[in-house]
DNA sequence: CTCAGTGCAAAAGCTTTGCATAATA
DNA sequence: TATTATGCAAAGCTTTTGCACTGAG
């Protein structure tokens, strides 16, 4: 439990200096979705939510994710086409591995990753939030599969 | 045009082995996805295919783009969060930077990339198919903007 | 007390699907 | 000619928005 309310600590404060209140809803959505550990997208946040706050609604998760999106908290994923996952922004940036067969989901770190975000970010002036990587391919079980 | 009608050549090819029909939609939309260089979204195939062929619609192209990406013909893009692109496989690997608050699109080519996909490949086992990394943060313009 | 945040309901995308018609192999 | 692909219209999802009310600061 230490790790969760250091968290909510931390959120706390961006969103005071931000300029915007800590209400009980974002608290539960900041929460849930680092329970989740980047695999919830918006509906089933949603889903569970209502469990402690039956009253919450559908647009106050998406427009919470979009405010910790943009204070650089929560983290977008886009695993699949058709809807998002978030995950609490990690400290130590980590990327994801698909598998286009099966579907697995390989988390990876590499270092490098932070020379590239330095670098662009140098190159074209944007000030980066987030940098994700991913990969698609085969993983060991279903290459062997394919013919 | 050499390179249009070579990748049209492979193409109708690969429909055929796949028992599936060279239709005129198809080489259309196929063409101009090419020349798109993955700067399309459904819409924007939709609006120039209809330039040529305008009873053609707009289920014909998400059917055909979905035809299209099974084949492995056509790849799929996640680059902001709403709608996809697309463009025609063998490409040079070319990466995105996302402004959160304009919504404006930047390419850029990094050499690090190649290295990070070798690195991973060998690393978890996985053969590789595509690599996609997408940064968000602020353009120069709406950095000034943000307090 | 004030104004940012919320809930609700309605609208706005984007994408998919059913069915009759047209076109390919 | 036998299916496959298409166009059209309608439905399905996910996400966004307007507005009056609520609650944090």
């Amino acid at each position: 439990m230490g790790s969760g309310t250091r968290v909510l600590k931390i959120s706390r404060k961006a969103l005071n200096v931000a300029g915007m209140r800590v209400t009980n809803q974002r608290a539960l959505l900041l929460e849930l979705i680092r329970q989740g550990e980047g695999h919830l997208d918006a509906d089933e946040l949603y889903r569970r939510a209502r469990e402690k706050q039956p009253r919450l609604s559908l647009s106050t998760v998406y427009r919470t994710l979009q405010l910790l999106k943009k204070l650089g908290l929560v983290e977008e994923l886009h695993f699949d086409e058709t809807h998002h996952h978030y995950e609490v922004k990690p400290s130590a940036e980590h990327h994801h591995l698909v598998c286009l067969s099966c579907g697995k989901v390989v988390e990876f770190h590499n270092p490098l990753s932070r020379y590239i975000k330095r670098n662009v970010a140098e190159a074209k002036d944007f000030e980066i939030i987030d940098t994700e990587l991913r990969m698609t391919g085969y993983c060991p079980k279903c290459h062997e599969g394919r013919k």
